[in-house]
DNA sequence: TTTT
DNA sequence: TTTT
């Protein structure tokens, strides 16, 4: 009925951007998020969290995005699954995104911080889109982002709209 | 930095009340949260979340929360990492609730809906308990809610606050 | 840079739709959205917030929405300001809402709970657009939603979108 | 039933502490939170939003933040009203946060960005204070944080916890 | 392994 | 496998 995240951390990594076999983009990055931490110390803790954003969302990330930079993050948090190779059914948690914010600009650039324009998605509630994304959850036994170093699969049964 | 959820969904299962060693109570249960669908059709989606409440909110959600019920969830993402029993590294993510809310009353009860008092969780920052957390990511290599039959393995350390 | 707001709580009233002269439904309700309230007792409270919702949305709020029904929303905070009869500057708060789930079925009714569609609006992120709701902020200083019984008098201008 | 905020935005002036007259600490400032703008170009706009912090989190915000500075802001809209001068009833939106992130750190500064330890505010769910506060809401017609350069005028009966 |  |  109602799923909203909203998530404020730093990128692990640089943002990969890929794209589906009939050309949309996907971008994928893993934000961490550090907890609240205790007056009385202790070490630092993280929560690593997946961000996927697609289409012209995805670019801009791909763009605009480095590692460690400050990134905030709305999205819905969807959860995945497939089959591997054991033939064991694993689940993928990530936040699939529809806004990003940019809140630290490249270190030696002219841009300043907090005015990114990652634009928020167009959401297009066509029918055959959700048409192969129904199907994608009986079929679809691939996990898109795994990196086991395998020839790219992301099908556009993954399109999230 | 910030990290919050909102969800709105029904229950997959009546929730599980469980108690570490030390007597904190921990509840967890699953949330079935519907996709928006599509004007032209095409069969119904929904992610399921998986949402761990702690103490006082755990009780209440214990008491009150059924299977099926539509229910109001805030908290974080939390992810959660453990060595499953062939040594593979296992990612666990939840929702750790601070806030529910009870949309529905029980069907032939007398109680009315969105009444319902789940009292927001009073954190308690205590210096030991995050010590132990610490030493959690460390050493706990339990999943203490996979449903593996074996007996209940929840850790004080698992304590989130 | 990033304005989320997400509220359950019921209407205070039946929703009021209306239409800007170029013909843009309008729906405006407010939401009681109750305190977590105290163990030891103590009167309730809420506060009283008003939604805004736009086109197709609004539609389908005025169609489905009721007094005393509890409901869900999802926007974010707007605030317009305008002169009002004395030439003092009023400003007025209220939620722009995007998504808006109905989580009670009218009571006779054979709906059930939680299922209601009403779709998440679709941006327009036109020039034209916009450039009115620039100029409106500078021209307009009438309140579209007061009730000080005048004649209906919104704008195009006043178009979130 | 809920009532969730999460704001990212730029202080328009530095940060107000006061004191109620039992020494509780208020900070008051507004952010001005750019709305997502177009790319046919056109004027920014914003909406500046006040927002309302008590006890250590007032004190810690009046410290650290400054006019300018990027900053998030987690809590809840809350709708205060008053009778004004002229016996007319006035309505006051505000956000009153109980947990905010400093997104910059101060310019010539040694701080890191990101780091800055605002703590989540520790909710008392005392009785008096509840009672207080329903009290107010009856009695209390004076708004502590209109700017008509009166006398300091916070009543411990805003205390929201 | 999933809810209405 | 993780960021500052």
């Amino acid at each position: 009925m109602l799923n909203r995240v909203i998530l404020i951390g730093r990128l692990t990594k640089d943002p990969e951007l890929r794209y589906t076999p009939s050309g949309v983009a996907v971008t994928q990055f893993t934000l961490a998020v550090d907890r609240p931490f205790t007056a009385q110390g202790g070490e630092r803790e993280a929560d690593f969290i997946p961000v996927v954003t697609w289409r012209q969302l995805a670019e801009t990330c791909a763009n605009y995005l480095r590692k460690g930079r400050l990134t905030a993050v709305e999205g819905r948090i969807q959860v995945r699954n497939y089959e591997n190779n054991e033939g064991k059914r694993v689940y993928v948690t990530e936040v699939i995104a529809d806004n990003v914010r940019f809140l630290e600009s490249s270190k030696g650039d002219s841009g300043s911080a907090g005015n990114s324009n990652a634009t928020r998605e167009e959401p297009s509630y066509g029918g055959e889109t959700r048409g192969n994304q129904t199907s994608r959850n009986k079929n679809n036994n691939q996990d898109p982002f795994s990196d086991d170093g395998k020839p790219i699969d992301i099908s556009d049964d993954d399109l999230p709209f």
